[in-house]
RNA sequence: GCCGAAGUGGUGGAAUUGGUAGACACGCUUGACUUAGGAUCAAGUGCCUUGUGCGUGGGGGUUCAAGUCCCUCCUUCGGUACCA
């Protein structure tokens, strides 16, 4: 018997199906599918993860093909990015040549695991000719004021030197160095995401396809939180203090107002004192997010100024204070110490006077006993006229009163941000923007798009364009002037991956971004599919860039996910030396229960479980599995160890058995394959068939209709599980003389199981189809369908239980009635020994299923 | 703190949504074939005090029946955080 072998096999089906464009999408008039996997970040070589995401798209792609769609599965790379300049610098290469080689590294790599990827449309994000379109989106969205300048606070990583998006904060570090971001002042571009805000949120119930938790986590990220505005006079100025606050109706506890350091009134109200600006700069230079917020003491300084509270004509006074958040809302709050922790904090410190509002049952509380805050509902109390109202009914009532008195309205608030773009980088997107000293900001010309990045830069710590003159140097578009200045910032890579699934759709287009008639064909995307880690970000930006395009007719639809799948993450433990930090696991010997350091001899700790990464040295390479096991075990691998959206602790030990079941398979096709060589398929005429093809028959098309169900719901560890059964049932099929009706299930048996692994592990079933003396090749099959008549029995089997315990089991006739079924569950012997002289209660019987005899 | 997900054998994981807990696989044990087995095939494998026994993180509840529903507590993982 020939030994499979996966490397030769494999290497042999890859070329056949690049020969044949095989999974070149094409359209007709069968249905439309468009899969996608989000692209990779061409870093080096595939990781783990990406294998699993890529599998399960594969797996999708190949089932929907053969279920007879029209399927485009394409593949790309987001090559913008920071770890291209590093690397750069580090092997003294260029950023360009670093990613083009990283590319056809993981290309290689991609169609050694025979992924079915139209290779045709691939999308590089580094080319001009795909960022071109991207500085032309931009200059239409700066045109309807989409995009813009200011200056601003960002979120600054020394480390990287540059700005980071808010999203890109990850515990007040920079989520990719982790070192840790400070504020700084700067001009910069943003794109105006929060004209978005409402409709993001909106249509977050719409998407039903999406996961649950996706879109919690962008609802919540969205943030919007409804409330009032109220002014505040300032006392003997011109100037007015507008707050937001979510509770209205605690406006008559208010003692005092906060402004936030960058405040605009905090310099104008302290007169440029010199100890509050030393206290401003202080608290600007710690970061807003930074890890210990909670710990940190909140602190303030009066800045000997009042202003009076508008309903109740108290003096309040004015503090600069550490706690109050330029971004979010006005910049300042009107302080209620009683009912809320962090002034009730505040006022406990400076000595600030508390009065309570809110009474859980309407009946008078003392603020100076208070030991916390309280925040909860309750009872209108100190509010004149209000008094006695639930304060939810008063929220309404008192901000009907502040419209009435044009002193302040209903209101609502998003803690989304617009989206600020610009990074001091080299190595992405320019920004196609001529700053001209008569024109001012003016859009490069569209003619003379792309603006090219220049190939000969030198990279250094800070954005090598700044020491490129020629590109610095431009014309304006507007008045001609030779000596405009070109933006030397570039967009943040988040931008080119927020378009890059639509370009799919038209990738060599040249006559504008997208061709809307193909775009509008193909997409939106069908299912969606990659990590979890992009539920924020990427996928809040794609929907609003979607919408973008959709507003300025280009596409029509706003949602470009129709269907989303968040596979988890593949997880390792770490070790860790306290001398030599992060270890291969081969760097360390084991003694006991204890890790050892080779190097020093040390203890080394045995970390987390966390997402696998190369600077923590807990990466599996691919590579080295594929060339041990071949494409398809790993494959197989994957899908089988867990279901998709489940995090997967890595452990390689099952992997011997995938390889086992794919030898297994090869051995039966092997063994049954001249019998049922010159045999005709079984085509369902039952009645002649003895007791185990009857059953191979019945378990065939069980196997169909579960596997296919399995698929659609992306439950793959059943699927694979259950055709495993199957084969495991014809190995228990005794040898010897067949009949011919018996040789055309065992047939059907094997040529359904190698059809139903086709989308999973392709190779070996088209080999195998090969081998089963087929013409075609299993892609081009049609999925197998199961026969309803095929799988009804007029047998099952019968649970017994006394008092909820099984207690006996029976094969019974489907069409027995209610009451011999009863008779046959109290006569059996084992049941018997329960009941016997205990009185019968009662009994259920549950169709088909069970009976429980109640004593 | 808040939001979300989860907790089932030695391990990864099943369980038709309230109806036989542990499918399928890894590992382990035994046997067969073998010069050999880390190949292959077959059998077994939740636990124990072996019985009218126990068992799905702990405790309580609803039900004829609970991994599944309700209450409560604990743990783990993810997200988020001075958001007024």
């Amino acid at each position: 018997m020939a030994k499979y072998n996966p490397n030769v096999v494999e290497k042999k089906w890859q070329e056949f199906w690049a020969k044949n464009k095989t999974f070149e999408a094409k359209e007709s008039n069968k249905k439309k599918y468009y899969v996608l996997e989000m692209l990779p970040y061409p870093s080096g070589n595939l990781h783990m993860g990406h294998i699993r995401n890529y599998t399960i798209g594969d797996v999708i792609a190949r089932y929907k093909r053969m279920c007879g769609f029209d399927v485009l599965h394409p593949m790309g790379w987001d090559a913008f990015g920071l770890p291209a300049e590093n690397a750069a610098r580090e092997k003294n290469t260029h950023p360009a040549k670093w990613t083009y080689s990283n590319i056809e590294n993981m290309k290689q790599e991609l169609k050694q695991m025979g992924f079915s990827y139209d290779w045709d449309r691939e999308v590089t994000t580094c080319k001009p000719e795909y960022y071109k379109w991207e500085q032309w989106l931009f200059i239409q969205m700066f045109k309807k004021n989409m995009a813009y300048k200011k200056l601003s606070y960002v979120n600054w990583c020394e480390d990287c030197q540059t700005v980071l998006a808010a999203e890109q904060v990850e515990k007040g570090c920079c989520w990719r160095c982790n070192s840790k971001v400070k504020q700084k002042e700067l001009s910069q571009w943003f794109f105006k995401i929060t004209d978005y805000a409402d409709d993001l949120l909106l249509h977050c119930d719409k998407l039903e396809g999406w996961p649950q938790e996706v879109l919690t986590m962008q609802k919540n990220w969205i943030g919007k939180s409804i409330g009032a505005s109220i002014k505040f006079q300032i006392q003997d100025r011109e100037e007015e203090i507008e707050v937001f606050t979510t509770r209205p109706d605690t406006i008559f506890g208010a003692t005092f107002m906060c402004i936030a350091p960058e405040h605009h009134l905090t310099s104008v109200l302290s007169k440029n004192n010199d100890n509050v600006k030393k206290f401003v700069e202080k608290i600007i230079e710690q970061s807003r997010a930074s890890r210990d917020v909670e710990q940190l003491e909140k602190e303030g300084m009066f800045l000997d100024a009042y202003c009076i509270n508008p309903i109740t004509k108290k003096k309040l006074p004015i503090y600069v204070a550490n706690f109050v958040l330029m971004e979010y809302g006005t910049g300042a709050l009107m302080g209620v110490p009683a009912h809320d922790q962090r002034d009730f904090d505040f006022a406990q410190k400076y000595n600030i006077e508390k009065i309570a509002v809110i009474s859980p049952d309407g009946k008078e509380v003392d603020a100076d006993t208070l030991e916390e805050a309280y925040s909860d509902d309750g009872i209108l109390i100190n509010s004149q006229n209000f008094n006695g109202l639930q304060n939810r009914e008063a929220i309404e009532k008192i901000c009907d009163y502040f419209e009435k008195e044009k002193i302040g309205k209903k209101t609502f608030n998003f803690k989304l941000k617009d989206w600020g773009i610009s990074r001091q980088r080299y190595w992405g997107t320019p920004i196609p923007i001529i700053y001209c000293d008569k024109c001012g900001i003016v859009p490069e010309d569209e003619k003379n798009l792309p603006v090219v990045l220049p190939e000969d830069a030198v990279l250094s710590e800070t954005n090598p364009l700044l020491d490129i003159d020629y590109f610095k140097k431009a014309k304006c578009p507007k008045c001609g002037n030779e000596n405009a200045k070109r933006e030397t910032d570039t967009m943040d890579t988040f931008v080119e991956s927020s378009w890059y699934f639509l370009r799919y759709c038209s990738p060599n287009y040249n006559e504008g971004m997208l061709n809307s008639d193909e775009v509008n064909h193909w997409a939106p995307i069908d299912q969606y599919i990659g990590g979890v880690e992009h539920a924020v970000m990427h996928l809040l930006y794609a929907r609003y860039f979607t919408r973008v395009l959709k507003d300025m007719g280009f596409v029509n639809f706003k949602e470009p996910f129709t269907n989303l799948l968040t596979q988890g993450m593949i997880t390792k433990e770490t070790f860790e030396c306290p001398n030599c930090r992060y270890l291969f696991p081969e760097e360390v010997v084991k003694k006991g229960d204890k890790y050892i350091c080779q190097k020093c001899g040390i203890e080394v700790v045995v970390g987390k479980k966390t997402k696998m990464s190369k600077s923590k040295k807990n990466v599996v390479s691919p590579k080295e599995l594929t060339k041990q096991y071949g494409a398809d075990t790993i494959r197989l691998f994957c899908l089988f160890a867990s279901p998709p959206h489940k995090t997967l602790i890595w452990n390689e030990d099952g992997i011997e058995g995938q390889s086992r079941f794919i030898n297994r398979v090869w051995n039966l096709i092997e063994k049954y394959r001249d019998d049922i060589d010159s045999e005709e398929v079984y085509k369902g005429d039952s009645d002649k068939l003895n007791s185990w093809s009857l059953e191979l028959y019945q378990k065939i098309n069980l196997t169909i209709k579960k596997v296919t169900s399995d698929i659609e719901k992306f439950s793959f560890n059943t699927a694979i599980s259950s055709i495993m059964e199957l084969v495991n049932f014809i190995y228990l099929i005794p040898d010897g003389e067949k009949e011919t009706q018996e040789t055309q299930v065992i047939k059907l048996a094997i040529e359904t199981i190698v059809l139903l692994l086709s989308p999973i592990i392709p190779h070996f079933a088209e080999e195998s189809w090969k081998l089963l003396g087929k013409e075609s090749v299993t892609t081009d099959e049609k999925w197998p369908t199961f026969f309803k008549d095929a799988i009804k029995t007029d047998e099952h089997t019968l649970v017994i239980q006394v008092n909820g315990k099984v207690r006996a089991k029976l094969t019974i006739d489907s069409n027995l009635n209610e009451e011999t079924i009863k008779e046959l569950a109290l006569n059996n012997v084992n049941v018997q020994k329960f009941i016997e002289g205990k009185e019968i209660k009662k009994t259920i019987l549950v169709q088909k299923k069970l009976i429980n005899i109640v004593i």
